[in-house]
DNA sequence: AATCAGGCCAACCGCTCTGAG
DNA sequence: CCTCAGAGCGGTTGGCCTGAT
């Protein structure tokens, strides 16, 4: 643990000139003091909360240090395998909304998810997607293969729960989906309810390996999705895909035993064709942006997808 | 032992949201 | 409505720690 610092991160006085009031890291004292009043008078207005504990802190920073370190829930130590796994799933459905995850991993602050991720997760998924790359997946199916060189992807071969819910944010391929999946994905969910566009996602369609990316974008009908970087993506847009990649799976490997024939294909796509005219559906150009985008996916209840969270196999507490 | 670079993480900053007046 | 203050959030920063050289 580091120790105190006195004179605050930016290293200048300890007391702020102006303000009189303390900044950078805590002292034990001052822990102290806010933990003791905490205790005896519970959560307030954070303003009185700094001025009754008589702390020379602003309520913003005590209400921090009592977020983040502070309160007693607070579950320390390393992030086990499972809550590792659950957060990349959160934020394939979430993006950065480190809050909403970390309300679904008790003990856990947003702080600490965050910085978690961007130390630790970031650099593993990096890591994967690169090593991916090198060694291309060995689908003895040509159909099955990313074109144009692939630059991300998660994939976890752990669990297949986790499959198809994470492309990496620095991606942006074209990649090809195979017709079989096409006909494996029931579009009808976003269809009925996205009049505007559509969201789609790669599957591999090995049948003991499916693997995938997560994305909105253009698709065409020769079966290849254009994909757009995921850094340009409303984050509430990336959760929902998310959700609905995770139905698709579903689709994909609930329907994946009855797929027999890959001509079967051609006429899915007929049908999926006369699906997008029928609901009016832009295949040209990204389907949603600003207004139109947060107008079209406003109509979704997060938390109502977010439900699916709960039969997340390593879950091991009741979501919230 | 000294130096350096990269990682980690606590805490700040700036913004948005919300509710009260 | 408008304004303001407080709360909350995500992004960023800066300093300590640690391992490599």
């Amino acid at each position: 643990m580091r120790k105190p610092d006195s004179f605050g991160r930016s290293g200048c006085a300890a007391i702020n000139a102006a303000s009189k009031l303390r900044k950078g890291l805590w002292s034990p004292e001052e822990d102290e003091k806010l933990m003791n009043y905490m205790v005896r008078n519970g959560q307030g207005c954070w303003s009185d909360v700094a001025r009754n504990a008589g702390l020379q802190r602003c309520g913003k920073s005590c209400r921090l240090r009592w977020i983040n370190y502070l309160r007693p829930d607070l579950k320390r130590g390393a992030f086990s395998a499972q809550e590792e796994e659950l957060i990349i799933h959160l934020h394939s459905l979430l993006g950065n909304r480190w809050s909403q995850i970390a309300a679904r991993l008790p003990g856990r602050t947003d702080n600490e998810i965050k910085n978690f991720w961007n130390s630790t997760i970031k650099k593993r998924l990096k890591n994967i997607s690169s090593s991916s790359s090198r060694s291309p997946n060995t689908s003895d199916s040509s159909m099955d293969q990313p074109r144009d060189g692939v630059n991300g992807g998660f994939i976890s071969n752990q669990e297949p729960s986790m499959m198809g819910v994470y492309m990496h944010p620095s991606s942006s391929s074209t990649w090809q989906l195979p017709n079989m999946a096409l006909n494996a994905m029931n579009l009808d969910p976003i269809l009925d309810q996205q009049p505007t566009g559509i969201v789609g996602s790669y599957f591999d369609v090995q049948p003991c390996n499916a693997q995938g990316g997560m994305f909105g974008g253009n698709i065409d009908f020769e079966g290849h999705f254009m994909v757009p970087p995921l850094e340009n993506m409303n984050t509430e847009l990336c959760g929902k895909m998310g959700n609905f990649v995770e139905r698709s799976n579903a689709n994909v490997m609930n329907n994946m035993n009855s797929i027999t024939n890959y001509n079967q294909c051609n006429n899915n796509k007929d049908n999926i064709n006369n699906k997008l005219v029928e609901n009016n559906v832009k295949i040209e150009g990204l389907c949603w942006e600003g207004d139109e985008l947060r107008t079209a996916m406003g109509e979704w209840d997060l938390e109502e997808l977010m439900k699916d969270v709960s039969s997340f196999p390593f879950l091991d507490f009741q979501v919230q």
